[in-house]
DNA sequence: TAGATTGTTAATCGATTAACAATC
DNA sequence: TAGATTGTTAATCGATTAACAATC
């Protein structure tokens, strides 16, 4: 005996909805836009309006993590870009390892985006043996025999899985044996993982279905 | 007066909530896999836990949109895809209008997985004259001034937007302008669009903040 | 001070799950 | 028939919103 509480603060975490992480970093996104614009201050009111909430639900999300804002007053936003990072571990640098040289996992060798918001890719891998070798976008470019190696090397915890279907859960199991933390899934296929690698999917036909469904279902058609 | 009662139909299928509508598509997915597999019928039970759902949310997610099943039989595969793909609007095949060919842009021109939902880029779009002209991949490329033109001629109804942050809104107004109902954007910022238009943001970014915020607060690091 | 805005509790709303009669 | 599985209703659970005292 002596386990029959599990830790509160493991508790607390674990309580955290999906929903209110990816609101978060909406709101990073809008304050990193606020500070931009000249923006020393806002409010969750006005962080709300910006991307379709109330503001009742702006600080119900914040009081997830502590206090952050000041009564009468709101939120000063650096400091809140700073808390918000901390909050999602993006106050750090994070080399990320990339899987499949095709038309997809070239094109995010080269995207701006994942640089702005604290990423970096370390290393690029491919069972093709003509796609690897030269550096694309100076990221090292390895065979996929190498992944372990360079996984560990490199310290890499986070990798993007840009492969054929086919192909997605055997390089899944194979990221997870180097190492691996958590997976960005753009394959258009289930991938499984044992419950301490955490694994987003991003389906790209499935995204353009949601728009159909609307489009197709639209009340009024002018 | 006369207008008391809004229409019920127009109701019930408004009320259908976005997330059922992101597991229709995986639904959608995984059955494709199963028929491939040589499946000839499923059940909720199976459905669900091929994605991690329970049963009860299977079936209930299906009786928003009527009857798909047989009662100790289950589901015939192939009569629920052409179900979900008729609910989807995916029973036919919808033309692609893609702004920006940048990296990304260039990469979601050679991407198969559109195709084999059924979609198809079939115009692309930039304001660099330089990048336009020649198709990329059989796709006819135009400078942004032919946009209005071009989606008209070609009736193209959805649109995806790989432009810089800075330019989204403003591509956005102008594809809503051309006549577009449905845009998939990603560029890392808020676009807004009136209500009849249906907006789904996807921010490379946001899904790595995902992973970074589980590993940080993973409950055990072995 | 008066006005603005937070953090938090209570009330509401909506979505998920459990249960089960009906059916094959 | 017995076993399996649906569609649907009722019960549970969780998330959103409203309200307000505390604060600047």
């Amino acid at each position: 005996m002596g386990e029959t509480h599990k830790p509160k603060a493991t508790l607390a975490e674990g309580a955290v909805p999906k929903a209110v992480v990816s609101r978060l970093s909406l709101y990073l996104r809008e304050l990193q836009h606020l500070v931009r614009d000249g923006n020393e201050t806002t409010s969750s009111t006005q962080l709300g309006s910006l991307l379709g909430f109330t503001d009742a639900q702006v600080r119900k999300d914040l009081a997830y993590f502590g206090q952050f804002g000041y009564p009468g007053i709101g939120y000063r936003c650096t400091e809140l870009i700073d808390a918000v990072k901390r909050i999602l571990g993006t106050d750090r640098s994070w080399p990320v390892a990339l899987v499949g040289l095709g038309n997809l996992g070239r094109a995010l060798l080269g995207y701006r985006g994942f640089q702005n918001q604290g990423f970096s890719i370390a290393a690029a891998f491919d069972v093709d043996p003509q796609k690897v070798g030269p550096a694309i976008e100076n990221v090292p470019t390895f065979h996929l025999d190498e992944l372990a190696a360079v996984v560990a090397g490199k310290k890499i915890k986070l990798a993007i899985v840009a492969v054929p279907a086919a192909a997605a859960q055997e390089v899944a199991d194979r990221l997870i044996a180097a190492g691996i933390d958590g997976i960005l899934n753009f394959a258009p296929v289930t991938v499984t993982a044992p419950s301490n690698v955490s694994m987003v999917g991003v389906d790209l036909a499935i995204e353009l279905e949601q728009l159909t469904f609307n489009v197709v279902n639209q009340p009024s058609k002018s």
